[in-house]
Parts: structure tokens; C-alpha cells; sequence
DNA sequence: CATTGTCGAGCGAATGATAAAGGATTCTTC
DNA sequence: GAAGAATCCTTTATCATTCGCTCGACAATG
């Protein structure tokens, strides 16, 4: 009878959990605190999502699934364009990325810390091809003659740093630094950060005349 | 009776909470697990910290303690030195006081990316001043005409990012990337690494010749 | 004796999970 | 389209654990 919610159960816990996950942690977060948000019986987390465990991995799969999605897409690109655009595109889509989805990046990237199985699984696979394709394109890179040698895990970790970083702690960008992090248009801002630190890896020759292309 | 212990019940249970908020995260963690993995009755906990709030909140303030003490000795021997070299040596100190103190590092990190009344007081102290030594040493540094003109905010969240992530993510940079962060050598050889971004951050008549003095 | 440290026991509250039953909807068959 | 079956969704109530914390007794120390 009467409307159809507007919401369907299972989404509605999903928005709940986003949200407290992020705030408070997955263990600092207990079902009825979930249930109670979503305006949803406790049962129902069981129920759609075997259990609390089952909701952080499908967030967390549900997050990478589209983060993983976004560097292929790139990727795959390579054939009409040039490491370097791909490579800056990669980083402007990560960014927008991780603001559209902000609470769920936050929570993602802190429970990614912590040892447990889930996320040794999730390396595996995510984590694993995510590294595949960012070294890959630095390789080409360096064997084209447009980056400096360097040593490329070390690129890989200093990327993903400066990338995650800012959208791992908004409470600091905010009340530290006064960055509103949150607002569409730091990600204009911080990407020009990110594409001076890409192209202090080209070498002189390049970097000097803007021989290579960049994708806007 | 017996022979004195060799570490106090006090200390027992800061090395068990250590390595347990550090592995499984502070809510996570239960007082019983570490009353037991220190081999101490559960009623010490609050004996000696006022419960498991009053340890974390321990843990971190000896954290940030030394971290902020590691900047500001640096700072004040800005008198007998130069921006860069203090920068570099700050970078340098930072890395092997994470070095020294890995796990409290990666807990300290993590934990401060959750909302809660003990973290917005860490950072209206102890990150305020991170902020302002930084700041104070690149405006200096920008002012002198060392360094190119930056968005400072951007350059602070930029080194952060790039001195505590590989700390906050050794299970990454082990089993992902086969970084051995947790040796020495790392050390030195991401010390490299951020000298880079430091140096990239002079203007171009600096950096080539090397004008100013590092800190070794 | 007074202070400090240690210990076991247990309190009340909260935790994650599920069984059982009922309701709602969809599908099958005629 | 109607009757019945099958599936899916929702609710209530409750289970067994585990949580953080503290009380009161006891031992060690100075």
C-alpha cells in the first residue's frame, strides 16, 4: 500500500554505513547504529549483506571496482594518445573520483590499514592491477625518453600518497590548513599540485618546450 | 618475592597496546587483549591510564611529543643554517623517528583520521604547530627567493602526505609494491626521494648549482 | 602503619547474529 | 484473469558473547 519508498532497503543501509564507517571506523560502528540510521530493521544487514564483515567488503569491492574501472579506461587509451596524457588523466580522474565519492574514500583508505583478511584479499586484486598499470606506464615512460630514470615503486607510493592523502583526512585539511577539500574546486587546484609533481619527471627537454600533449 | 621484572606493568601494557591498536585499530582492540597479550591483570589498564581511552590518548601525546620536539630543534637552529638545509634535515629526522617508532606510527595515523573529541585536540595542538614550523620555513624559503612562489597549504599537505603514507600502509608497500619499508635502508633511500621534491621546489638558479649547503 | 601495586570476580550494558513467523509480491498453471 | 505455489521481504524476540570498567580483598613495599 501507499508510495513506494524512495529508497530501497538495501540502499538506504548502504548510505547509513557510508556514513558511520567514515566518521567512526568499522569497528567503532555496530549494527543497530547502522540500522537505526537507515531507519531499518537490524536483521536486514544480515540479510542482504551476511553480516557487518559482508557490508564493509562489498563497500570496499563496490569502491575499487570503480577506482580499477577508471585507470583501465585510461589505460586502454594509450593507442591513440601518450603516457603522459594518460598518465595526467589518470590523476584528474582519481581526484574527481574520490570527491564524488568522498565519505566512502575516507573509509576505504583507513580500513585498508588494518590487518585483517579481507584486505589482504583486497591487494591482491585491486591493489595488485592498480600498481600493473601505474608501473607499466611509468616504464613506457622512462623507455620513451620522456621521464628520468627513477626507481618506480618509489613513483608508485609517492603518486598514490599524494592522491589519497587529502580525501584520508578532510578534518585536517579543514581545521588545520584551512583547505576545504570538500568543495568541487579543490580538485581544479590540487590537480595543478599533482601535475607540476608529474612533470618534474620529465626530463629537461621536454619539460622545458611542453613537447607532449596534455588531455583537458 | 622473586626477581624484580624486568619491565614494569606500566610498560608491558603500552608495548601490548602498541602492537595491538597498531594491527587490529583501537576499537578493535579489547582491554582483555591486551591485559593478556602483556601478561596483566585488566584492572591495570585503568589503574595506570584511566581506561582504554586514557591510553590512546597517552600513546598519541608521546607520539606527537617527540615529533613536534624533532621540528622544533631543527627550527631553532635556523639561526646557524639555512631554510633548505633545516627542511632537509627535518625530512630526515622525520623518517627515522617514524623508522624508530613503526607501529605507534601507524596507529597514531590511522587513528587520526577517525572523528572523535581526542583527535580535533591532537590536532588543535600538536598539528597547529606542525603547520606553523613548516610554513614559517617556506615562506622564509619563498621570501629569500630560494624557493618558486607556492600555495603553501598545498606544499604542507603535499610533504605529509609523502612522509607518513609509507608508514601508514608497510602492509602495501611490502606485499604490494616489495618495498621493505621497515629496514634502515629504506630510509635513506626515501630520504632521496623527497629531497627531489624538496629540491624541485627551488627556483632554477638555485637548483642547479646547488648553491645552498644540505645537511648531511 | 601507610602507600602502592596486584588480583579475581562480577556488574550492567552492548555486541553481532539468527530463528521463527508472518506479510507481500511475483510466478506458474489452468 | 483466477487460484495457488513459490519466492522474496520484513518483523519480533532472543541467543550467547563480549565489551569496558570497578569493587573489595590481598600482597608487597617503604
Amino acid at each position: 500500500m501507499a508510495q513506494k519508498v524512495l529508497k530501497d532497503t538495501r540502499q538506504k543501509i548502504l548510505t547509513a554505513a557510508i556514513e558511520l564507517f567514515n566518521s567512526k571506523g568499522f569497528t567503532g560502528t555496530s549494527v543497530r547504529e547502522i540500522a537505526s540510521k537507515a531507519d531499518v530493521n537490524v536483521a536486514h544487514i544480515s540479510y542482504y549483506f551476511k553480516g557487518k564483515g559482508g557490508l564493509l567488503e562489498f563497500l570496499v569491492s563496490y569502491y575499487y571496482e570503480g577506482y580499477i574501472k577508471l585507470i583501465e579506461d585510461n589505460y586502454s587509451l594509450l593507442q591513440y594518445s601518450n603516457v603522459h596524457a594518460v598518465l595526467s588523466k589518470i590523476i584528474l580522474d582519481i581526484l574527481n573520483y574520490q570527491h564524488e565519492n568522498r565519505q566512502l574514500s575516507r573509509l576505504v583508505y583507513r580500513e585498508v590499514t588494518v590487518d585483517s583478511i579481507l584486505i589482504r584479499e583486497v591487494m591482491t586484486t585491486y591493489l595488485t592491477k592498480e600498481k600493473y598499470y601505474i608501473k607499466s606506464l611509468f616504464e613506457q615512460g622512462i623507455k620513451e625518453g620522456y621521464y628520468r630514470k627513477a626507481f618506480i615503486p618509489h613513483l608508485i607510493i609517492q603518486l598514490r600518497s599524494l592522491l589519497h592523502t587529502p580525501y584520508l583526512q578532510p578534518q585536517y585539511m579543514s581545521e588545520v590548513l584551512h583547505i576545504q577539500s570538500h568543495e568541487a574546486y579543490f580538485v581544479h587546484q590540487y590537480y595543478k599540485e599533482l601535475k607540476i609533481w608529474l612533470n618534474s619527471l620529465l626530463i629537461e627537454s621536454y619539460s622545458r618546450n611542453e613537447k607532449i600533449a596534455v588531455i583537458r
